[in-house]
DNA sequence: CGGGTTTGACCAGCGC
DNA sequence: GCGCTGGTCAAACCCG
């Protein structure tokens, strides 16, 4: 974990345009697109970020070594931001239904304190956006409360433990800076929101939303959350990776939890629901990123 | 006073 | 087995 934005070397040829999904154990019981681990299901999760300016994408490193648990992607260049790279952790044998998780959670914490019991604490699907930023707790719309801070072995930076406070949502993030660029936020997500965000009332499809939003919350079926953000992004996109299979060739990789499932799951769904030709060299990123940052590179 | 933050301690997992 | 590290707890503290 110490070296998730260390990888000097890794951040090279990375990807600046990533989203960090980390599925403990689903496997291929993951039904559901990686945004649905996030987001309340469906109605309830607000679309918080505007895509024009901040887009994720689920795109990972082909040549990605998951060296450690969780593997950051730095911007390729300083001026690019944001979001994401692929992660596994805490790999869970047994496979884990998303429908549990709640009870998981649950029972997770409890493993806590009534010391050991049989079972590996089990881990919620995880997922990180790299956000540029000056704060680093970025606003999502939900509530958040601090429960903890932690100095990192190979940051300068801590890293700062956050729970939903909503009322039975177990939902907790985690926000670090990488200390390889300090502009950039790391925010980890884990769990689910059972509920909507307080902060922030959905709006209609209507107004201000962009092609590119709809698009992916038809290809996820939920919304989730993107930290808005209070700096400017830039998205920077390469063109060369993105040839590659935005899901499979990168995100196989990952292996063991299904990753490459859900992802693949998200890529057929994308398919079946945006209605246009998805499969062109873009990939993924053809329908979330504004065209104009894809002729960027 | 209620809710959030800080911070030291504790625990579990992992690697050596 | 031991030490290291990340993750969490919980008491103390802060603030509106």
């Amino acid at each position: 974990m110490e070296d998730v934005l260390g990888n000097s070397s890794f951040l090279a040829n990375s990807f600046p345009l990533q989203m960090i999904y980390d599925t403990s154990s689903e496997g291929d019981k993951f039904p559901l697109g990686f945004t649905e681990l996030l987001g309340t299901q469906d109605f309830t999760s607000p679309p918080l970020f505007d895509i024009g300016q901040q887009v994720p994408s689920l795109v990972t490193d082909p040549p990605m070594k998951i060296e450690s648990p969780e593997t950051f992607h730095l911007p390729a260049t300083p001026n690019s931001s944001s979001i994401s790279s692929a992660s596994s952790e805490a790999v869970n044998d047994e496979p884990v239904k998303v429908d549990d998780h709640e009870e998981d959670q649950q029972t997770t914490k409890k493993q806590l304190k009534p010391k050991k019991t049989n079972q590996k604490r089990q881990r919620e699907p995880r997922f990180a956006f790299m956000t540029k930023s000056e704060v680093d707790h970025l606003e999502d719309g939900y509530r958040w409360r601090k429960y903890g801070q932690k100095a990192l072995k190979n940051s300068p930076f801590p890293r700062s433990y956050y729970r939903c406070t909503g009322t039975s949502c177990n939902v907790k993030k985690r926000v670090e800076r990488s200390f390889t660029d300090p502009s950039i936020v790391v925010t980890t997500y884990e769990g689910q929101h059972t509920h909507p965000s307080p902060l922030m009332p959905r709006p209609s499809l209507s107004g201000s939303r962009l092609n590119s939003d709809i698009a992916i919350e038809a290809a996820t079926g939920a919304a989730f959350s993107i930290p808005m953000q209070k700096a400017q992004p830039h998205y920077y996109y390469h063109h060369q990776q993105q040839q590659q299979h935005p899901f499979g060739s990168t995100l196989y990789p990952l292996g063991h939890n299904g990753f490459s499932t859900s992802a693949g799951f998200l890529h057929e769904r994308r398919l079946c629901t945006s209605g246009q030709s998805l499969l062109k060299d873009h990939g993924l990123l053809q329908d979330i990123v504004p065209s104009h940052m894809l002729k960027e590179e």
